[in-house]
DNA sequence: TTGGTATATCGGGAAAAGTCGATATATTTG
DNA sequence: CAAATATATCGACTTTTCCCGATATACCAA
């Protein structure tokens, strides 16, 4: 999923109807790619959002997830430095 | 296991009754310090081993495990570049 | 307010990982 | 070869993680 996210318009591309990609994706979308239960992805991402990779903003009815670039560059210094 | 591993001589200082620091650290030292039994140890340490974390080096009845820096190296460019 | 849609949370069963004791293997020493 | 020591492997049990269906919550539209 993290991956997916680093070009949404790519493998999103049902996410045009749900608003375009400026806040993110929403869930369905990515359940529907990750072909598991709306319950687990929506856990999963409230996992990567609460770990820092992923930044959620609530729209109407909609949850729009998008990358935290920076937790990423923290995690590969992280490594390099204290690992 | 690993940060241990990045100061054995500070960590380990047991192992100079070993056979010194040359090949890195045996098993025993590491199980001691660890507070896990010989088995939980040896096969942890075979993990980190397969996954390319840690060297071992078989010398009469001692294995020594020593950090391979390469593979740390590799993991943080891994994380900037694809994840 | 009622029904529809999107997401979140809860409880449980299945799968995986962690840990142990017992035992096997390898090496050294007498 | 036999005993002692260091490490590795095996089988079982426990703990954690994964994933699901059911249900709850939030929002929207009629």
């Amino acid at each position: 999923m993290l991956e997916w996210l680093k070009d949404p318009e790519f493998n999103f591309p049902g996410q045009l109807e749900h608003g375009g990609f400026e806040h993110g994706v929403c869930v369905g979308q990515i359940q529907a790619k990750a072909g598991l239960t709306q319950s687990t992805v929506s856990e999963y991402l409230s996992i990567l959002q609460r770990a820092g990779f992923i930044e959620a903003k609530r729209v109407g009815q909609w949850t729009y997830y998008k990358r935290n670039e920076g937790a990423f560059e923290a995690l590969s210094k992280l490594i390099q430095t204290n690992l």
